[in-house]
RNA sequence: CGGGGAGUAGCGCAGCUUGGUUAGCGCGCAUGCUUUGGGAGCAUGAGGCCGCGGGUUCGAAUCCCGCCUCCCCGACCA
């Protein structure tokens, strides 16, 4: 790479914020001359943020080539066949951009590529022997979104690499997913970025059948959880309730039945119960408080309704009930399900109710045997007191339910959670065989019949990932790039109205022919705290500054990131500087 | 789609309430002189469809009507 000559180079950095830049990653990338907004979610890469967005590319590269997967290039603009093929044209809405040719044929920018790469596939392999097979790309994306925001952090257009696996059966598909998590944990330590890995789903799909990569970072967009007392972390739909000890029903409070009247929320009921003199006191979470809920399996024209216990201190969030019973549709019941069904006291319903009239009852993992609630009594005004499950009534299953809460234990029984907040940056996923199916991919087997192939997609946003580290590696002042990602190992810096300018760029040239990157401040005319406050703007990790002591043969060295500064010989400028870079 | 805010020079903004010089300030840019270790000084200068369309008026950046766009929060989406 050649030197780069502030003097020529294609930047011009930002005193102020612009007035949309909210995220950090926006503020400085917009300030630093890295992007410059072109339209809403679509940017400009000017030549460091070019620069910045190969290095993330190289590494992907590099490690894609290690899993043997093979990059190519293809289309951004594609015949709406292909997605009509697999039934995204329709699927997939508002988000695809969609245009039409002079023919008044539709096309569309992808947004990712499953499709043609299955086709491509299905044209060149036909034999079992051709596989498994790993494909990527690494190019722009579409996707109109309907609230772009943060700079390039969510574009309608992006970079994105996108993988595809192609294996004959389900061991091999595991395989590859496991290269690519593998991959993917080894780029992200390479970018320097911190990060976890959760489930994207709930147990009833399997624990890796697709995994997020989440880079955590406060102005993230995802919510997600981890332990206190271990690294455990997972998507909130994703968090298994442990479950207490089922205890002994034997000895335990008969069912009392209660007039309640006015009692029509948790805490009025738990009042009331406090207020009856029964010797001890309640709270919320000695009440068992049942949401009714109808579902629809996918090409079913029926609905269900069933009963979700939950205790009463919390709520049921409706995205993780809906991820337990996917793929099923769920919505609460309305005002007509309830008169369609009388025996459903609203207000006050309880278990038997439901069980007596088979309607599915499923409870938090929490409601275990042995233990006594508060419930509806199934009739208005009453509820009924120690009522015990396995005794007094047996649900038909657990259900992750209710909402997670700070301070709830780990699964891992080791701490308890709390919630953060993460950028996804990547994206692996068993896909099966969705879009071989669509496609009819086979291979032909050594038995000679033929196997449906089945297929990962495995992605991860490059352009996303620059902004994603920018969130983590900056400070007040500006950037603090990791070398991996950094536009350059070395900014140097010369000061002064003599041989300063002359000097800085003979060394910046020593620096080249032994394989550093270069960045040369050689502005004539600017003063030093300018050029200081650009270096640190723009966030190089070593700054080597050519000024006054030059006279005496002193120069000095700088680590952006922990503002450590060094006096060093002229002599010895360019080996400290190249040791600096080696060690990273 | 719901809520909030904003469109004035490359960037950041004031002016609008109460219509009236030639539309202004800072940054940046150009020229000259001075300055050179933490966003320099002086002087001169270039740069505007005041979002678009219509209306009121002798006169509109400013008032009225309509439209468009953008930003932020949420919903949706991945």
């Amino acid at each position: 790479m050649p030197v780069l000559r502030m003097s020529t180079l294609f930047l011009r950095t930002l005193r102020e914020d612009p007035a949309d830049a909210e995220v950090p990653s926006h503020r400085l990338m917009a300030r630093g001359g890295y992007v410059r907004r072109a339209a809403p979610g679509i940017y400009s890469w000017l030549p460091l943020g070019k620069l910045v967005l190969d290095n993330v590319a190289a590494v992907i590269r590099e490690e894609m080539g290690r899993i043997g997967a093979q990059e190519m290039l293809l289309p951004t603009l594609l015949p709406s066949e292909y997605y009509e093929a697999t039934g995204r044209w329709t699927e997939y809405g508002d988000a695809l951009f969609r245009l039409k040719d002079r023919k008044g044929a539709d096309y569309a920018l992808t947004p990712t590529h499953e499709e043609l790469f299955t086709w491509l596939v299905k044209g060149e392999y036909s034999s079992y022997k051709d596989f498994p097979v790993v494909l990527y790309q690494i190019q722009e994306k579409f996707r109109d979104e309907a609230r772009p925001r943060a700079g390039v952090l969510r574009g309608r257009e992006f970079h994105m690499k996108d993988s595809y696996s192609f294996d004959i059966d389900d061991e091999g598909l595991q395989r590859s997913y496991d290269l690519h998590r593998e991959a993917y944990v080894r780029i992200f330590e390479r970018l320097g970025l911190s990060f976890v890995v959760v489930s994207a789903q709930s147990g009833a799909m399997g624990g890796s059948a697709s995994e997020e990569f989440l880079a955590e970072t406060p102005t993230g967009e995802d919510t997600f959880v981890r332990s206190t007392g271990s690294d455990y972390a997972a998507n909130v739909e994703a968090v298994h309730t442990p479950a207490p000890p089922a205890g002994s029903v034997e000895g335990l409070p008969e069912a009392q039945v209660h007039r309640t009247p006015e009692t029509p929320t948790i805490e009025t009921l738990v009042d009331f119960f406090n207020a009856a003199g029964l010797g001890r006191t309640f709270t919320a979470a000695d009440t068992l408080k049942n949401v009714l809920v109808k579902t629809r399996e996918p090409g079913s024209a029926d609905w269900e309704v069933m009963g979700v216990g939950v205790p009463g201190d919390r709520e049921v969030d409706m995205k993780r009930l809906e991820a337990a019973l996917h793929p099923a549709e769920v919505q609460l019941l309305d005002e007509a399900d309830f008169e369609a069904h009388p025996f459903l006291v609203k207000g006050y319903v309880g278990p038997n109710a439901l069980l007596a009239n088979k309607l599915r009852y499923v409870v938090d993992p929490r409601v275990v045997e042995g233990t006594a609630w508060i419930t509806g009594a199934d009739k208005p005004d009453h509820h009924v007191m120690n009522l015990v499950c396995g005794r007094d009534f047996t649900p038909d299953g657990t259900v992750e339910a209710a909402d997670v809460r700070e301070g709830d234990p780990s699964p891992d029984g080791q701490g308890t959670l709390y919630t953060a907040r993460g950028i996804e940056i990547g994206h692996i996923f068993q896909l099966g065989r969705k879009y071989t199916d669509a496609f009819e991919l086979d291979a032909l087997g050594a038995d000679g019949k033929p196997k449906r192939v089945t297929m990962g997609s495995y992605g991860i946003g490059v352009s996303r990932v620059v902004a994603a580290v920018v969130e983590q590696c900056h400070d007040e002042k500006g950037v603090v790039w990791p070398r991996e990602v950094a536009p350059a190992d070395v900014h140097v810096v010369g000061t002064g109205k003599g041989e300063q300018i002359d000097v800085a760029l003979r060394i910046a040239e020593e620096l080249e022919q032994r394989g550093v990157r270069v960045l040369v401040d050689d502005r004539k005319g600017v003063s030093p705290g300018v050029k200081f406050t650009d270096a640190e703007l723009l966030g190089v990790p070593t700054c080597l500054i050519v000024g006054k002591g030059l006279s005496e043969g002193r120069l000095e060295l700088r680590d952006r990131a922990s503002g450590e500064q060094e006096e060093i010989g002229l002599e010895e400028a360019v080996d400290r500087v190249a040791s600096a870079v080696a060690a990273g």
